[in-house]
RNA sequence: GCCCGGGUGGCGGAAUAGGUAGACGCGCAGGACUUAAAAUCCUGUUGGCAGUAAUGCCAGUGCGGGUUCGAUUCCCGCCCCGGGCACCA
């Protein structure tokens, strides 16, 4: 009993010492007690809305990187309250993703138990650091009560179109409205490339065809496109989770595939997400890292003739051998034309069908559904020839002359065609442009009568393959026609350079270009089919990794330059890009380098069109890529500079009709399909194949159980599996789940409303909250959130939910806290236990040293170590012996040495003063992981030291936005800074501070306010490291002067209260105040209290300092000067030399000039 | 290759409308208190040279130039480190 009261005494009556754990556990509670952060919606305050990026919550919690930025956060949110704010500074948590999914592959655990086990985890470590968030605004991505709204956001892009007239998101209904009055010319007139259609068109289309066309406009719309499918995740992956063609998570290989998928038109936005940086204040790095995301780049594009080799007029004699018969059947089975042929033919008839000619179309949809009474395909493939309609059971073709067949030139072949079709048991008849444009009915009745007397050899079933009433009938598997050059004559391409037209002597073709196979001729085949299967081996991590090297193909056929009207090559290589622009170059050697490097390794020509003003370049070693000179070689555009020439060169094309202006952006639109479990179910079901919205009643489409989270891998996910969930009475449902990045694209508003169940938020709180005026978060997010974020703030601004553009004001990125790594070395050899021996590693001769005996030629390697098996002593990282065998298990297998030094003593094991063996160890500064063995946690900061040396140490450790490594040695220093400031007050027995109340000293006072104003400066610059020194230095200088006035230590603790709370809240408290410091008011800076009557100035002669002297700061310059003059040290170092000027900078300097 | 940052003591870092370089902290050294340790406090700490010392002199903010009475700060040319983008026509 007696041991237990001493203790008692000991540890709770004595108050007299600065006792952290207590007094933060104690605040902690009281600020849950009392809801001392709940924020109110309304206010008579000014709002201000400071955010965190939430986290995600990992199995691994939280290590000291996380609260740099929630410390920093947490400070200006506290500062601003102080300051008078209604301040709002949630937190919450984006809970879908990819570890725990993975997580529940390994166990069965379903992530939701995971998940809400890791937040339960943060929340607790967040709690301990002692942030003020409210916790009743909340967020989890996860939960079905959030996602319903990000569900919803989904539905309103999909339920919307962007009108590049008004530039502004609209309701698709307005678009079908406009459809069904105009077609579709006004709204392609903004650079749409979608087939025009007019109103009659359109009315005249099925729903299916209707819902088919709409996709082209949506904003949240379904499309194939090449993506980035990563097997192993079993998923497809954005551009910016891919870094060097390996995913991001994980770093497993990433390929291309073509894939159906949803994407979101953020293109769209390209414009806006571009000129609205200028107006928010980021930093400069992150504007320019969106800016070249974006990659708007102005240019033109221009079409080029594809020259048709005359051998090529007479079509390909290959039907003629194969003997002419008249049945399809015997010949091609129930194919048209042979497999082969219909890989050569496919990009034309594709192409040909997205861009019917205006006759073609008309004639198409008289034709089309059986409407006379057989079924008709267009731009089909017969023999090694696409045709513009067949009907195969009627063996008819039907040719629309007019699109390329027009010129008479052309008449031989069409004749030659006709011929050859024939051959192949078809019946040709043709119509002008004219005839059908003109008297459709007429035509349509004319191709009725001779289906009526035509024999129908061939039933549909009896042989052709029978087809749905689908896009299929269209379809890529179905085959056409052969020949090259049948419809290609012009190759579009893209160039930011127009100007230098002249210049350009070659074409090149991504290898992946459509057109390629067309255009090359029977001799190069050959060769560009081994370089297109070279191009396509190569996966996006070899093309990057590899030393650029110089390879292409000639594909034999040559376009002509419109301007110089020369012949010029086209070739295709990789390094033109099918992604971007057009998938086509007009190579200019003289003024691209990496046109040049091709021109130069394949002996092509090169053309100089720009020179500089001196006409000093020389392009026979090194192409001019400057983008400013003056145009030579060029015909119309010589001695125009390059900006001018552009704006000739383009009214040139335009007026030729072969080519406009044009602004190319590097941005593509977002992938928003992921093959995953762990992520938000779409809100869509198919019919016939075409989605529809659910039902907004049947909002959240909530995630439903499965019994495998494994995703097939053969690009379904696991909800496929589902039958029950997928078929509902309304259609099948998408069994796709949303990316990561949905439900962080719009959580900021989330927070201002969290619990409404009607709305997203409320448009009363949207309208008081606005956006937010401080952002912190990581650098990472440039380019994926930081850009989804703004898209979707645009978005629902263009809809009328929200009153902002942007979701942020101001952003500041924090600096990462990166892990030191202690590492040693072992031999590559089988696992051995850990030696203590005196064996060392001489790394840089490669010898191995092992109890005496050097052997040569032994591999080595690094292994880290665990954090926890050292110290750092001084300079020195200190592995210890008296470690190991806690955490031998993490370590066993490695047998382990230092590095060999100059310094003998680094590779043996030394003893410490207290005995203990130890070996100094190098370090290496690499990104905290709990895979690195690095990771610090906070919670064992704050147990030895307190929630509140924390705070002060993080953001004393330096520039908030700079990265630095984790390092505990100055820890101590903010620890004792806290004993001494807690000294100041005087706390007795009775736990009250014993403070006097007489007036302070002007001293005093100036020490306070000095504080103060540099507290309020700094906040607002972010330079909390200097405010935490400056803490220290008022601190340091009160105690000098014993200080105990109350109008002094009162009002520093509310500056101090933003960086250290629980303190600061216990010593206003002790002060006797009631009323918790949290809404004290910040004090009022005084320039008074600062003001010098004299200074002492540094004096310098030719700029070195020599003296100080005192002046009073109102004397004036004569005076001064004299005075300096007079002295004695000032004489000596003018050595008798004339006074050449003497400065004088008021309160700074005075300088004598000799 | 291009675009952003950034190079300051043994260490983290202060100070830039040009004006005493190295605040504050760590570490280190010495000292006080203590039987001792811990804790706490005090002193010193950019380097070199000279001096018993107080102190003095010289050099010094990645390197080389320039502008200026005066440059860590501005200008020109390099070197190195970190980050981003990467054949974007």
């Amino acid at each position: 009993m007696r041991i237990f009261a001493v203790y008692l005494a000991k540890n709770n009556g004595d108050m007299s010492n600065y006792n952290p754990q207590e007094i933060e556990k104690k605040w902690q509670k009281h600020w849950k007690d009392t809801h001392a952060y709940k924020v109110a919606n309304s206010s008579t305050k000014p709002k201000y809305y400071v955010l965190d990026m939430f986290p995600y919550p990992s199995g691994a919690g939280l290590h000291v990187g996380h609260p740099l930025g929630y410390i920093a956060s947490d400070i200006v949110a506290r500062y601003k309250r102080h300051k008078g704010f209604n301040v709002l500074h949630p937190m919450g948590f984006d809970a879908f993703g990819l570890p725990a999914e993975q997580y529940a592959i390994q166990t069965g655990q379903h992530p939701a138990v995971t998940t809400a086990q890791n937040i339960a985890r943060y929340k607790e470590q967040l709690d301990n650091i002692g942030f003020g968030y409210d916790w009743d605004r909340e967020v989890q991505t996860c939960d079905p009560e959030y996602y319903k709204w990000t569900q919803w956001i989904f539905c309103q892009l999909f339920s919307s179109w962007y009108d590049k007239t008004t530039d502004k998101a609209r309701p698709i209904s307005e678009l079908t409205d406009i459809f069904s009055k105009e077609g579709n010319a006004t709204v392609n007139a903004h650079g749409d490339e979608n087939p025009v259609f007019t109103a009659a068109e359109w009315n005249a289309k099925s729903e299916e065809e209707q819902q088919q066309t709409l996709l082209n406009y949506r904003m949240a719309y379904l499309a194939n496109s090449m993506v980035n499918w990563c097997p192993e995740l079993g998923t497809v992956l954005a551009n910016e989770e891919v870094k060097d063609g390996l995913s991001e998570r994980g770093g497993y290989p990433v390929f291309r595939v073509n894939m159906r998928q949803w994407f979101l038109r953020i293109t769209a936005y390209a414009d806006r997400l571009l000129f609205d940086l200028d107006a928010i204040d980021w930093t400069d790095a992150l504007k320019e890292q969106q800016r070249n995301w974006i990659g708007r780049s102005e240019g033109a594009s221009i079409v080029f003739e594809v020259i048709e080799p005359l051998s090529d007029l007479t079509p390909n004699p290959s039907p003629k051998e194969r003997g002419a018969n008249n049945s399809l059947n015997n010949e091609l089975g129930w194919q048209s034309t042979t497999a082969e042929e219909w890989n050569t033919l496919k990009p034309f008839a594709r192409e040909n069908r997205k861009n019917p000619t205006k006759a073609e179309g008309d004639l198409w949809d008289l034709l089309r559904d059986n409407k006379l009474g057989a079924r008709f395909r267009r731009q089909h493939a017969i023999g090694n020839f696409i045709v513009d309609f067949a009907c195969l059971p009627a063996m008819l073709v039907v040719e629309v002359d007019g699109k390329i067949h027009n010129e008479a030139e052309n008449k031989e072949y069409d004749e030659g065609r006709t011929h050859e079709i024939e051959k192949l048991g078809f019946k040709v008849v043709r119509f002008t442009n004219q005839q059908v444009l003109e008297n459709p009915y007429t035509v349509r009745d004319e191709i009725k009568n001779i289906l009526a007397t035509s024999p129908l050899s061939l039933g549909e079933g009896s042989g052709v393959r029978s087809t749905n009433d689908d896009a299929s009938t269209e379809g890529d598997n179905f085959p056409p026609l052969l020949g090259r050059g049948a419809g290609v004559n012009k190759i579009e391409v893209f160039s930011t350079r127009p100007d230098t037209i002249y210049g350009a002597t070659f074409m090149v073709l991504a290898p992946e270009h459509e057109l390629v196979p067309a255009i090359t001729t029977a001799e190069q085949k050959t060769e560009i089919d081994k370089y297109i299967d070279y191009a396509a081996k190569r996966s996006e991590r070899d093309r990057m990794s590899e030393v650029k090297a110089v390879t292409g193909c000639f594909t034999g056929t040559y376009a002509t330059n419109p301007l110089t009207g020369q012949p010029i090559p086209i070739w295709i290589a990789d390094y033109v890009l099918a992604g971007y622009g057009t998938g086509a170059v007009m190579a200019v050697p003289g003024h691209d380098s990496r046109d040049y490097a091709f021109a130069k390794h394949f002996g092509l020509p090169i053309v100089q069109v720009v020179t500089d003003k001196n006409n000093t370049i020389n392009i026979d070693t090194e192409s001019f890529d400057a983008k400013d000179g003056v145009l030579i070689n060029s015909d119309i555009l010589n001695g125009l500079n390059v900006s001018e020439a552009k704006k000739a060169i383009i009214a040139k094309l335009e007026e030729k009709g072969i080519g406009k202006g044009k602004i190319n952006y590097r941005l593509r639109d977002a992938g928003f399909s992921r093959q995953r479990y762990w992520g938000e179910p779409f809100p869509i079901v198919y019919r016939n194949g075409l989605p529809y919205l659910v039902d907004e009643s049947e909002l959240p489409v909530t995630l439903p159980q499965v019994e495998s989270y494994k995703p097939t891998g053969d690009g379904n996910s696991p909800l496929a599996a589902l039958t029950d969930w997928v078929n509902t009475p309304n259609g099948q449902r998408e069994t796709n789940t949303m990316p990561g990045w949905a439900g962080s694209s719009w959580y900021f508003l989330r927070y201002m409303d969290p619990k409404n169940n009607t709305e997203f938020a409320s448009k009363e709180n949207v309208d008081y909250w606005e956006n937010v005026d401080l952002y912190l978060g990581g650098s990472e997010h440039a380019t994926g959130h930081l850009l989804y974020v703004r898209f979707w703030t645009k978005f629902l601004y263009d809809i009328g939910k929200i009153p902002v553009t942007e979701p942020a004001k101001k952003l500041i990125n924090q600096g990462m806290i990166q892990g030191v790594t202690p590492f040693a070395y072992s031999i590559l050899v089988a696992p051995r236990p850990i030696v203590f021996s005196k064996s060392f590693i001489d790394i840089k001769n490669n010898v191995v040293t092992l109890n005496g005996i050097a052997y040569e030629n032994v591999e080595t390697h690094k292994v880290r170590l665990p954090f926890a098996v050292v110290d750092f002593v001084g300079s020195q990282c200190r592995f210890y012996k008296k470690y190991l065998s806690e955490k031998s298990n993490e370590i066993k297998g490695f047998t382990l040495f230092s590095i060999y030094e100059e310094d003998e003593s680094r590779y043996f094991w030394e003893k410490d003063e207290n005995g203990d063996e130890y070996m100094v160890v190098d370090t290496e500064v690499e990104k905290m992981s709990k895979s690195k063995w690095n990771v610090v946690n906070p919670d064992d900061m704050v147990a030895k030291y307190g929630a509140d040396t924390l705070r002060l140490y993080e953001m004393f450790l330096g520039p908030l936005e700079q990265s630095k490594p984790w390092n505990t040695n100055g820890i101590e220093g903010v620890y004792r800074f806290l004993g001494k400031l807690w000294k100041l007050y005087n706390i007795g027995e009775d736990s009250k501070a014993q403070l006097s109340d007489d007036a302070p000293t002007p001293e005093e006072l100036k020490i306070l306010h000095k504080t103060i104003k540099k507290t309020a400066d700094d906040i607002d610059g972010f330079s909390f490291n200097t405010t935490v020194s400056a803490f220290m230095i008022c601190v340091n200088e009160l105690s000098q002067l014993k200080c105990n006035k109350r109008q002094i230590l009162e009002p520093l603790l509310v500056c101090l209260s933003p960086y250290a709370p629980h303190i600061a809240e216990e010593l206003w408290a002790a002060c006797g105040n009631t009323n918790g410091i949290l809404d004290a008011e910040f004090p009022k800076f005084n320039p008074e209290y600062l003001v010098e009557n004299t200074f002492s100035y540094p004096v310098s002669i030719n700029g070195k300092t020599r003296q100080q002297m005192e002046f009073a700061l109102d004397a004036d310059q004569e005076t001064i000067k004299a005075a300096v003059l007079a002295n004695e040290i000032v004489q000596k170092w003018m050595e008798d030399k004339p006074l050449k000027k003497f400065i004088l900078v008021k309160g700074r300097i005075i300088n004598v000039v000799v």
